[in-house]
DNA sequence: TTGTACGCGTTATCAT
DNA sequence: ATGATAACGCGTACAA
């Protein structure tokens, strides 16, 4: 089997320089190139990304950045879902996918993610405020597209979802039901998500003429702190609850029963991301629905169409979110 | 910043050749491996993985196959932890990790990793008594560690549970309690998992004397199988029912619990795993526990421990596992 | 259109 | 112990 250009090269009778020509789409005569291909056709070649990368600097390698802690990897749903989506596109398009994890800090992992000179850009999942990951990746002259951005990201390219928006629709959805006091589990203080779908909140309650910061208590997306958030605001007798995510809704949604309340009669609930925990809840849980598996594709398709023509600037992709109303707070229709 | 093995050359005012050897380990005089490791360590140079592996035919970098449908890999956190466990050891020791999902046919993947030509080793799942994929990376010349193994995989190299024995303890467990109807929902049929767990619980069921084939209902290592294969055995009138897997055992204990009968009192239930929902269940459920985290950290290891010294022959790995009693099978004791 | 020849950054061989 | 120098396999000016 022809391992190399130059074996193929002797097979077809011609230069190795013809050979590459044909394979990277050069220009040959229609009758070389049919002759070429055959040969080609009847091996196995594959040419040696190494060899590649050094002589052209692209490997077709694509890196995905998910600094996350294990355990949290484990829990949530979102990011193996991202990471599917991811793949569904790389699996086409790219030759191959180099995983980097949370396992060290933050600045070691940049440091390696640079150093491996084997990929053609990243993808990274951008949940912070304040994120020296990012930051690098940005700084440094591998393509990168952010999951999730930033203020001071405008000019980088990025997929994203309009975090405000989305959590004032659900928190208007709340105060349409009737509903006054509507409190809010955060997500994690730090996080953009966290932080931004606090300012929906605020904003939405705001214009409803609602006290905005009364029945804030914070909270970090886990399912832990949704049951102690919940316990703090049954306590100041709010009406509804907007959860920053679906598992913290999910412990929320426990406390609730065990203080022998009714979701929806007695308090109206409602989640964020409509992961398949959602709507296995008893009652399902009415949440904004973000295409986590799209955020996945997109973020792949932006960064492969960067490398392809970089001249086309950052490529900037806001998603749009559905509101999938359940039971959890229009339950009265069905009993 | 130095970038090349030249720059720091000119930095140190020796040879490239003496500056690699300073990297690799070569001998070099004290005097002057001092002065050069000084320089690298005021640059922030990182030797170019391509250049390495056209040159030496490594790069530290390594393969994790985990070729299962998507779904699979979203809702089964056994994957998860998988990848967990592997990725620790190779943060430390690996110049990174590339990450092959089961995105298209096994024959492609197969075809795509071995043309890659970037990877020292894989790590790759291996749960089917067929499977091309496996028997294609045997098969080459890609150092290669399973996880799990079948009879026809003995001189791979592995790391494996004893299922059947472990079947066999989780059964043995059931019969002990004095229970006689002692049902199983199997796994897939077809995974090595599945088919030696059967095998165990036929084993222990025999030594007993009991009927080893009544109580045995095909199921496929879900949730939605669980339940359904409940609803048979309940119908037969089993006493106890061990399950191929925790997600088969949770909808089993839901099916239970929907004809109105007691875990453990009318039926005593057991799964395999020790996935954090087992403990979540209610009751609680008693469970083989294998350590999957410990299997990722220990294939990774073991393909490390490979590269480093190939003339160590196969590694081979057999973790032990621990039967968890919870209160689905000795509820009595506080209930 | 095609071939020649050089360079990518590293390791390894061979002198010295 | 150290320094030239030849690979490794490919892409691509440049020349023909």
């Amino acid at each position: 089997m022809a391992r190399t250009l130059d074996d193929l090269a002797e097979l077809s009778g011609v230069s190795r320089a013809t050979v590459s020509r044909v394979i990277n789409g050069g220009s040959v005569s229609e009758e070389t190139r049919r002759r070429v291909l055959e040969v080609i056709e009847g091996t196995n070649y594959r040419p040696n990304l190494a060899a590649r990368s050094l002589a052209s600097g692209r490997t077709g390698v694509v890196g995905v950045v998910m600094h996350v802690a294990p355990p949290v990897l484990f829990e949530d749903s979102y990011f193996v879902a991202l990471l599917h989506g991811v793949s569904d596109v790389l699996a086409d398009r790219a030759s191959g996918m180099m995983l980097w994890l949370g396992n060290r800090s933050k600045e070691e992992t940049l440091d390696r993610i640079l150093g491996t000179g084997l990929m053609d850009g990243v993808i990274v999942s951008a949940d912070n405020l304040d994120d020296p990951l990012v930051d690098g990746l940005l700084a440094s002259d591998l393509p990168t597209v952010l999951i999730g951005h930033r203020r001071s990201d405008l000019t980088a390219s990025y997929v994203d979802i309009d975090n405000i928006g989305a959590a004032d629709t659900v928190t208007t959805h709340l105060i349409d039901l009737g509903r006054t006091r509507v409190g809010h589990i955060t997500g994690r203080l730090g996080s953009v998500a966290g932080e931004d779908r606090l300012t929906g909140y605020r904003r939405a309650m705001q214009r409803a003429g609602l006290e905005p910061e009364l029945f804030v208590v914070e909270g970090d997306f886990t399912r832990p702190t949704g049951v102690a958030a919940a316990a703090k605001l049954l306590e100041l007798g709010v009406d509804a609850i907007f959860c920053a995510n679906d598992a913290t809704a999910s412990g929320a949604l426990e406390r609730i029963n065990a203080a022998g309340l009714d979701v929806p009669k007695d308090v109206a609930l409602a989640g964020f991301d409509d992961l398949p925990v959602a709507s296995e809840l008893s009652p399902p849980l009415t949440t904004m629905r973000q295409g986590v598996h799209a955020q996945g594709i997109e973020s792949a398709s932006a960064l492969l169409s960067l490398l392809e023509s970089p001249e086309g600037g950052p490529r900037r992709v806001l998603l749009p979110t559905e509101l999938v109303i359940r039971q959890s707070t229009v339950g009265g229709l069905s009993g």
